[in-house]
DNA sequence: ATGCCTGCAAAATATTTGCATGTAA
DNA sequence: TTACATGCAAATATTTTGCAGGCAT
C-alpha cells in the first residue's frame, strides 16, 4: 500500500512538497504521523496550533498519530526551527508556523493569539542586556480585549 | 493577643504600611499569611516572584503559610491589581510586583525575567487589534540569551 | 457568632517519559 | 537488519479545589 502511494500521493494526500526534506535534513525519519502534522501545520497559511488543537485536527483526519506523538513532533519541529513557541504566558503552550520575526495580538481572557499582520510596527531605544547577556529577539505583545462585552445580555 | 498587636505591630513585624488598606480595600480579610507574603512582595524593591519561589521565602522566615495559600494570594493580589502575570510562556507562572506599564527581558533558556531599566522604550506604528477587540496592553519582550557560555570550564 | 481563610490532600491540567512493539532506511 | 519512532500508560510538574476546622471581624 504504501509503495504504490509513492508517487503522486506527494501532493494527492495533501502533502506539500518539501516536507520529506524538512524532515530528513534534520535527521528525523520521514514517518506517516510526522508527514499528516505537517500538512496539518504547513499544508495551508501561517497559523498557531496548540498540542491539543493540533492533535483534534489530525483526529479528524483520520490520519494516524497519538497525543503524545503530537507532543513529540511539535518539540522535534521547534528545535529544528521550524516552529516557534509563541512566548507569552498561558495555560497552554502555542506554536507558531510563521517562524519569521514578528509580533502578536494576544486575548489572555480567551487565550488566543494571532499574528500582527506585516512589519509597520517598530521598537525603538532598546537598551542594552543586562551583564553576560546578548540580545536574542524582540517581541512584542498587543495585549487585546474584546470590547464591549455584552456580559450582561 | 490580637488587641494587644493592634498598634506598633503594624510597623514592627516587617509589615510596610498600606498593606491591611491594600487587603481591606478589596474585601480581603488582613490574615498572617497575607500579611507575610505581603511583607515579602512589597517590602523591599519590585520584583519577580512564583509561587514556589515566595513559597521558599516564606518558609525560611519561618512565617505561617502554606503553599495552597500562597497560590490563592498571588491570585486575589493579581485580581485586585495589585500583582500582574509576567506575560510569556514557561513551565512555570511569574508575577511582578511592578504594575504599571514596562517591559521585560526574559532569558528562556533559564526561564528568567528582568525588568527592562525605565521608559526609554519606545513602540510605534501599533495596528489596529483585529474586530471585535481593543488594545489593552503593550508588552515588549526582549529575548536574552547568555553571552560566551563558560560550559567546559 | 458568623463567614471568610487556611491547611491538607486529592483532583485537574498540561506535558513528558519508560518501555514494548512497529517501521523507515 | 538496525536503530529510531510510535502508542499506551504511568509519571511529572504546576495549579486548583473540596472540606473540616481556625481566625478575623
Amino acid at each position: 500500500m504504501v509503495a504504490a502511494m509513492t508517487g503522486r500521493n506527494l501532493a494527492s494526500a495533501g502533502e506539500p512538497c518539501g516536507m520529506r526534506e524538512m524532515f530528513a535534513e534534520r535527521g528525523l525519519r520521514v514517518t506517516q504521523p510526522r508527514l499528516a502534522l505537517a500538512a496539518l501545520l504547513f499544508g495551508t497559511g501561517p497559523r498557531h496550533v496548540s498540542a491539543e488543537s493540533l492533535y483534534g485536527e489530525l483526529v479528524r483526519t483520520g490520519a494516524p498519530g497519538s497525543l503524545s506523538s503530537v507532543y513529540r513532533t511539535l518539540k522535534d519541529l521547534s528545535c529544528a526551527g521550524f516552529l516557534k513557541r509563541v512566548p507569552i504566558y498561558g495555560a497552554t503552550a502555542w506554536f507558531d508556523t510563521h517562524v519569521g520575526p514578528h509580533h502578536h495580538f494576544y486575548a489572555e481572557d480567551e487565550d488566543r493569539v494571532f499574528d500582527v499582520p506585516d512589519g509597520r510596527l517598530r521598537v525603538g531605544n532598546i537598551p542594552p542586556p543586562p551583564d553576560g547577556y546578548e540580545l536574542a529577539g524582540v517581541e512584542v505583545l498587543l495585549r487585546i480585549r474584546r470590547r464591549d462585552q455584552p456580559e450582561g445580555i
